[in-house]
RNA sequence: GCCGAUGUGGCGAAAUGGCAGACGCAACGGACUUAAAAUCCGUUCUCGCGAAAAGCGAGGUAUGGGUUCGAAUCCCAUCAUCGGCACCA
């Protein structure tokens, strides 16, 4: 006798089997326009995964979720006729592999390659129908070749302010290209990690701690390559309009990129007489959405970092301005933010004159005033602004109200919208004219203009790490020139030490021979950050092994082409990359778009999220709680199908949940019925397909269940409610189950329902129908998706509800054809209904066809 | 603090203005079996009146109000959980 568990049904056999199939006969090949097979009458659909980081720990139940979302459409797709692009790649550059490197010692290129092998043996294993003959790694030099050619794309462009886009750097009039390339060179102050050894972009950067690790960071000035994405903060705004995404990530990304509109106004410094103009008076600018309040300002604020600050601090205040200033330098952004509640500043001494009203105001010097958000220089206006007021009161500043409040709430401290007051040139306007009343006044006094201001950064682009792309570029005498796109792609030399140096110099600098790139040049020894191999991607996957263009122009039209602003047709995902892969690919699109490289400005039409799937405890899976599950495990007890539909079965696939593994063993019963449905059990032991299946017309009850199902799977495919496309298909499979004869038509076009969910199962069910009924139809993945026909879902009679004063008190059968005066007459008929409304006087009566009356007493 | 999402049985959920809890899990009972597993059939929101069952009645979708003949669903307020942003002028 075996011990072995026995198997509810041979999945075992069943799906190895049919991977193998798959495997050689390529079903889900997708070929390119003008490639053999390719069949232009069909339309295109594009429906991608965001691929993911292969790490050593391989997948875990999450990871599939949204690839089996996205299978099940891809198949569906295909059986509706679609030539259907599902790749599938690799995003293998960046910290993680570089950090299991530095632990272990063993190369990241072979660690990546390893974990790699990994994660697609177990895609393969959970049966994706990717085209992996399209598979991409952003750490081949043959795909990071064309990654550093579209840095140099975005290195030779600038962005015309005149055309709003980007146009080759050979187009600008100005003296000094350098200072309008979209990709430059800035000291900025950057969030350097020690313990990474590299600096991080602000998204990377989550409480003062790395995202990576949870490691400090700290603030310091560096000579940095930056990405000009500010240039495209508006079209990144404006165009998300046109995209179907998730309200909610559309306003992540709008909140990020943070738009807000007001003036700019200058503020002479006082005391510097210019009699003659011999020298030009300094002026401190501001920006401010609230240039209504310009009455109220009654200090100024200048960042500690500010470039005025030296020149405006009086002697006798300039000791303590320069330990302020030494003092907040040395605070991270956590200190500066979160842990400093209290606010600190101090008087530089000099005095500012408001333009408005000619007042000297004295200014101040303190850290509450960033100098990366619009001018790093505030009007401080206490009565209308919460950080203002709070200064104010700690610093005896005047206050001064401006605002007049709707209602009876007081002035001081209110920031919403009212009426000016105190103000003379706008005194009585709403808040909303009056803006407009005094910038129009400002810029007829040259004291200002409207402005615009984004809370988006520039992309910090360069790190100093070793596992990434080498940025194509030299330095000659002290200026960065880019190399020739013959020249790509530059591969890393090879490095037995590649840890992080620590003091910022990356560690590509230490590879003498191939840094000294000539007599006179040095090469570049940053690298590109993660998210460079992940912007364009999706682009590579329509034409993955071109070697004469980054993705051929027709294949690009073809797959990234249709009438919608976006390429891709369905983009799933999880929320994490809200505001950076997805911010950052679409800065990259629309460079390329502008430049004329791909076809449509946006590349994501169509985004979904899944929700992250939670341990059995509840919790968030982590090693560290040992509630991790691995598919793998799931795939051994009970197959992968029904792996594939318990994730699917779980719930709304954007919401997040718990996992459950009895709940798998529900689902796997559930396949396993099918598979008793169409297979009986013989003396011997062995499945045969079952006597019960027969030509014969499905009776009225089967043919109603079948057409209900077609409908609600189809409907819930489109919709991406799988859960209860599953629990339709599971109606069906009940109602069959103790069939005398089950007829052979219902129970085909079941299969093709099941297959996209459960392919394997479907696929050997449908081969053993081939094999006893032999009507040449080809294998399951050739088949046409049915259509319902509304005829069969309509009954003669319907179950009518009675209600009286919305309270059910009885059903009645009734035609469909009664009309509502005779639903009316038999519900006030009903002995039922008789016993509530005998002695009451019946109100109105509520009557919905073929639903229910309501009557009201 | 601000913005957003969610809140329904013992559990995952369904129903988005018309019978709350489809489907699945779990639990309980039955059939089959020497027995168990597996399988199949049935029961299961809460409370009250029934010896019990049938039956009858009342209540019930986070909490409190409202709109409506009728609300899980729409509106207002509150609470809780999760996510994002956070001195952004």
């Amino acid at each position: 006798m075996s011990s072995e568990r026995r198997k509810p049904y041979p999945f075992d056999q069943i799906e190895p089997k049919w991977q193998a199939i798959w495997e050689e006969r390529q079903p889900f090949h997708a070929p390119n326009p003008g490639e053999q097979n390719f069949d232009p009458s069909k339309p295109k659909f594009y429906v991608l995964d965001m691929f993911p980081y292969p790490s050593g720990a391989g997948l875990h139940v999450g990871h599939p979720e949204g690839y089996t979302a996205t299978d099940i459409v891809a198949r569906y797709k295909r059986m509706r006729g679609f030539n259907v692009l599902h790749p599938m790649g690799w995003d293998a550059f960046g910290l993680p592999a570089e950090q299991y490197a530095i632990k272990t010692g063993e190369h990241p290129a072979i660690t990546t390659r390893e974990n790699m092998a990994k994660f697609k043996r177990q895609l393969q294993r959970i049966g994706f129908s990717y085209d992996w003959q399209r598979e991409i790694n952003t750490t081949d030099p043959g795909y990071y070749k064309w990654t550093q050619w579209i840095f140099l794309q975005i290195y030779n462009s600038w962005f015309n302010p005149a055309t709003n886009r980007a146009e080759p750097i050979s187009t600008y009039r100005g003296e000094n290209p350098d200072a309008v390339r979209l990709a430059y060179v800035a000291d900025v102050p950057v969030n350097w990690c020690p313990e990474l050894g590299t600096v991080l972009a602000n998204e990377e950067v989550v409480d003062g701690k790395s995202e990576l690790g949870g490691f400090p960071v700290v603030r310091r000035p560096m000579r940095q390559w930056m990405l000009r994405i500010m240039a495209y903060a508006e079209r990144l705004l404006n165009e998300l309009e046109g995209l179907d995404w998730p309200e909610g990530i559309k306003l992540l990304q709008r909140n990020w990129i943070g738009r807000s509109e007001g003036a700019e106004i200058d503020f002479p410094v006082a005391g510097f007489a210019d009699p003659g103009k011999q020298r030009r008076v300094p002026t401190i600018r501001v920006f401010t959405t609230r240039p209504d309040t310009l009455y109220g300002a009654t200090y100024m604020v200048l960042a500690p970092e500010h470039s005025l600050v030296d020149l405006i601090v009086t002697e006798e205040q300039w000791p303590a301005v320069r330990e302020y200033r030494e003092r907040a330098a040395r605070k991270s952004d956590l200190e500066r933010t979160d842990l400093a509640k209290e606010k600190t500043g101090v008087f530089s001494g000099a005095y500012a004159i408001n333009p408005v009203n000619s007042e000297r105001i004295p200014i101040w010097v303190a850290d509450y005033v960033l100098l990366g958000y619009g001018t790093g220089a505030i009007m401080g206006v206490p009565a209308h602004d919460e950080r203002d007021l709070e200064f104010a009161q700690k610093f005896d500043l005047p206050i001064r109200e401006v605002v007049q409040p709707p209602g009876d709430e007081n002035a001081i401290g209110f920031v919403g919208e009212g009426v000016a007051i105190n103000s003379p040139v706008i005194d009585g306007l709403p808040s909303s004219e009056a803006k407009k009343k005094i910038t129009k006044w400002l810029e007829q006094h040259g004291a200002g203009k409207g402005a615009i201001n984004y809370k988006l950064r520039d992309w910090l682009f360069s790190r100093q790490r070793y596992w990434g792309e080498p940025l194509p570029i030299v330095w000659k005498d002290g200026k960065h020139e880019a190399l020739g796109e013959n020249e790509l792609p530059i591969v890393p030399p090879p490095l037995e030490d590649y840890k992080p140096t620590g003091t910022g110099e990356p560690p590509l600098a230490k590879a003498k021979d191939w840094v000294r790139y000539s007599d006179k040049a040095l090469r570049e020894t940053n690298t590109m950050p993660q998210w460079a191999g992940s912007c364009w991607y999706y682009l590579r996957f329509c034409d993955p092994h071109n070697d004469k263009r980054f993705v051929g122009e027709e294949a690009e039209r073809y797959w990234m082409g249709g009438r919608a602003p976006g390429g891709v047709d369905l983009y799933v995902g999880g929320t994490e990359h809200a505001v950076l892969h997805l911010l950052y690919a679409r800065f990259w699109h629309k460079v390329l778009f502008d430049l004329g490289y791909v076809s449509k400005p946006e590349p994501f039409q169509r985004l979904v999220n899944q929700g992250i799937i939670l341990g059995e405890d509840n919790q968030k899976m982590s090693k560290s709680r040992g509630n991790i599950v691995n598919p793998d495990d799931v795939i051994d007890q009970y197959g992968t199908d029904a792996f594939r539909c318990y994730e699917m079965f779980m719930g709304p696939l954007e919401q997040m949940k718990p996992w459950s593994m009895r709940g798998v063993e529900g689902v796997a019963r559930f396949l396993a019925r099918v598979w008793r449905l169409f297979m009986s059990e013989s003396q011997e032991g062995n499945w045969e397909l079952s006597d019960k299946i027969k030509h014969v017309d499905p009776d009225r009850a089967q043919q109603k269940v079948t057409h209900a199902t077609i409908k609600k799977v189809t409907e819930d495919i489109e919709s991406f409610s799988f859960n209860t496309g599953i629990s339709q298909m599971m109606i069906l499979v009940n109602a069959f189950t103790n069939a005398e004869t089950i007829p052979l038509s219902a129970m085909r076009t079941f299969l093709v329902l099941l297959n996209p969910f459960a392919p394997h199962l479907a696929s050997e069910l449908w081969e053993k129908l081939n094999a006893r009924f032999r009507d040449d139809l080809g294998d399951i993945t050739e088949q046409k998706w049915p259509a319902h026909d509304e005829r069969f879902l309509v009954e003669d009679e319907v179950e009518v509800v009675i209600q009286v004063n919305g309270k059910v008190r009885d059903r009645m059968k009734m035609s469909i054809s009664a009309t509502q005066e005779e639903m009316k007459t038999a519900a006030l008929a009903n002995p039922r209904i008789q016993k509530f409304i005998t002695g009451k006087t019946v109100g109105n009566v509520v009557v919905v066809p073929k639903k229910l009356v309501n009557i009201v007493i």
